[in-house]
DNA sequence: AGCGTCACCCGGACGC
DNA sequence: TGCGTCCGGGTGACGC
């Protein structure tokens, strides 16, 4: 489950060097692979020759994917649900789920582990192919509250799978779409062209909110994946069923909405349009 | 084009 | 205890 705070923090902690190493100036002297179908583009026989001698300049981070700007190309990790980045010594032997492992030419490797084999990783000289399927990102200047209720005034969808689509907006999950729309006191099932500006421009607003405090928190440690982050303590809904709401006290409810778990307290996020 | 549904995976929770 | 079954998470393919 990471989404975007998730992201964010791996890319800031590789970056900066908090896990034990700078990864920017990283030269990979050489991948494995066990598991093909993680390599997505290009096939593994050309990733592996174009990427080894690369050297890696950055750590960024586009809507969920996690960007590593190289010297002649562009590697890219999305972690989907249960991918992490670890950072070992060469010598230490692969664990069950690290498929791709990067060795780096100081002694070092970086390993994708994705316990449910749902990431991907990608390795391109056109980057932006991949970005311009993308949404706006959720702070970043092109979302304003201008743009947010205007998009949403030309679709029906409900408001909380259109949040998630990552062609509309980049970056949110299940987690944090439950919990803007709890902020802003909107119903994940209100249809977007139901939503009046006011509304529209309070759910922007805690959708940034909700996303800047994640990442202060860095991000979200739940099931067995813990990266040291801590806004599972803020959660005032997702997987808060039966419990008071913080806000009024009548109990969480889950439903099912676009086959994802939704929870939702149904006293401050009423179903009828005001 | 927009929208909904399903497959992809597997560790953990749950039921018996 | 051990076994079987279900669940959930993000996304792309697919159908309407």
């Amino acid at each position: 489950m990471p989404e975007l705070p998730e992201v964010e923090t791996i890319a800031r902690n590789l970056r900066e060097g908090r896990l034990g190493l700078q990864v920017p100036g990283q030269k990979i002297a050489d991948i494995s692979n066990d598991w093909r179908r993680q390599i997505a583009m290009p096939d593994w026989e050309s990733f592996h020759e174009q990427l080894c001698g690369q050297t890696i300049l950055d750590v960024q981070r586009r809507g969920k994917y996690l960007v590593f700007p190289c010297s002649k190309g562009t590697l890219l990790i999305h972690l989907r649900m249960s991918g992490d980045i670890l950072l070992a010594d060469h010598h230490q032997p692969a664990g069950g789920h690290e498929h791709t492992i990067f060795y780096f030419a100081d002694g070092w490797s970086m390993r994708f582990s994705n316990t449910r084999k749902f990431g991907r990783v990608f390795y391109t000289t056109n980057p932006a192919a991949i970005y311009d399927k993308l949404g706006p990102e959720p702070l970043g200047d092109i979302f304003t509250a201008n743009w947010f209720y205007s998009r949403l005034s030309r679709r029906k969808r409900k408001i909380k799978p259109l949040m998630m689509d990552q062609s509309f907006l980049a970056g949110m999950g299940n987690i944090y779409t439950d919990e803007a729309l709890h902020r802003a006191h909107i119903h994940p099932e209100r249809n977007a062209d139901t939503l009046s500006f006011k509304e529209a421009e309070t759910l922007w607003q805690y959708i940034r909110e909700t996303l800047e405090e994640g990442i202060q928190r860095q991000g979200a440690s739940i099931d067995w994946i813990y990266r040291g982050g801590d806004f599972q303590n803020a959660f005032q809904v997702y997987h808060r069923t039966g419990l008071p709401c913080p806000t009024c006290g009548t109990a969480i409810e889950r439903i099912l909405v676009g086959q994802r778990s939704t929870h939702f307290c149904p006293a401050c996020q009423p179903e009828t349009v005001p």
